[in-house]
DNA sequence: GTAACGAGGTTGTAATACAACTAACAGCAA
DNA sequence: TTGCTGTTAGTTGTATTACAACCTCGTTAC
């Protein structure tokens, strides 16, 4: 005898799946504008709050853009906005930020291979230009925790893999304060060396050599946390 | 003379601002039961709908937990919440099955190497059931490939970070209905032999067997997909 | 030609009602 | 007492209807 769970799905639960469907299988396309709310009512068989319900899910998730007067439509996304940097990095205590920095050792290790092999002269440039202005904003860990940031960021634009350049977008924001911390902690040396390194790996397309440069970076950063973590434990 | 856009700002977009500095002010704290919509309609002197809306939203942000019958419940904050603005991208990279699984690679080949550290026996003793149910299942393409899918979920959780969980996550709701015509492209020997070996390499906590294990497992879906992609073109 | 107006369609909010569900308590039986 | 059962009050989920706020576009008046 099994007794398996009874499922009790939302209706409104049911109708966002199926929109989202609609979108992930192109029926409902970039730009497009979706039917009126009422109809798409009247063709779901259910009330219009329902549909409501399911459109502002898809709203709050940045797939849906609604305008009053007007309708809903697709968006259409670039992969590097990280428009939804919606929660509070404020309220991370170190144990979350730890995991994200374990999170970016991860990503980042592995993807500054394909950086590596896929650097084109121009990416480089740039890359040399953001080393330029870290090297400039020594003394100020705000604009130099950003510039290191964003060295990271062209990194992972440099796979051309949409999924990489939106994650790093992601880590970009959160971390943006926290970086402020990470440098005053750990000084501006470290930040400029490995990062010089990494072009120089960038020129020569040697994606292991990127990789290990790479993991020894970031391990400053998570030591440098683990050791604050101690220190705070220890008051 | 300088003209200011004119703000129109919906009555739940304010009753959603209000309630989220409650949540991050502390006035709300974790695991504490919100007042009842009726009551919240009436406190703030807008209708249930509206206030529903505000919640809804909450909740889609990861802030607060819904249950039918009991109320709304502040939810603690996990770091992978803010992985969520992945979903767009994935969703409508739908014809770059190709990037997915790129990304899949970058992620579970570092990742597994945590898994492969961390590994418990009750972890193990999970691994182990999913193949056997992956191995009862030879002959259906679908729970052969569910199954697969749930073997990678695991190895995520297996990390204990709570990012790469929800990237999984993610990833895996995007890649139920692909796995299926990968299993039937590739056969179920592969995927059976490559589980079965990450689970050695789990008893022995051997993270650098893990990711080399890995990273043949997943090259060859991307080499599967790479030769549908030049039959589709050649068509 | 241009500006004002208005019609029709669309989303936003409200009020009300009921269904579905949960938790807690009262009451009964062993 | 202890354990089960039925009831009840409270809560969220969905439906219905209505109207307000807003946008687009065509028409009209000047």
């Amino acid at each position: 005898m099994s007794i398996k769970p009874i499922k009790k799905v939302n209706v409104s639960e049911q109708v966002f799946e199926q929109m989202k469907g609609f979108l992930t299988k192109g029926e409902w396309r970039p730009g497009e504008k979706l039917p009126s709310e009422n109809e798409l009512a009247e063709k779901f068989g259910v009330s219009r709050i329902t549909i409501r319900q399911a459109l502002q899910k898809l709203n709050v998730l940045g797939l849906l853009e609604t305008r009053l007067g007007e309708g809903s439509f697709v968006r259409e996304i670039e992969p590097g906005d990280s428009m939804n940097a919606l929660l509070p990095a404020v309220l991370f205590n170190r144990d979350m930020l730890m995991q994200v920095e374990e999170f970016r050792e991860i990503v980042e290790v592995e993807s500054v291979k394909l950086a590596a092999e896929r650097a084109s002269k121009e990416d480089i440039a740039v890359l040399r230009q953001i080393l330029e202005r870290m090297e400039r904003c020594q003394g100020n860990p705000k604009k130099f925790g950003a510039a290191d940031l964003e060295f990271h960021m062209k990194l992972g634009e440099m796979t051309r893999n949409d999924l990489v350049v939106k994650t790093e977008g992601i880590l970009q924001s959160t971390l943006q304060e926290a970086m402020e911390d990470i440098v005053r902690g750990t000084g501006y040396a470290p930040g400029i060396h490995y990062h010089g390194e990494l072009i120089e790996a960038m020129e020569q397309h040697d994606g292991r050599r990127a990789a290990s440069i790479m993991k020894e970076h970031l391990s400053n950063n998570k030591n440098f946390i683990i050791k604050e973590e101690e220190i705070k434990d220890g008051l």
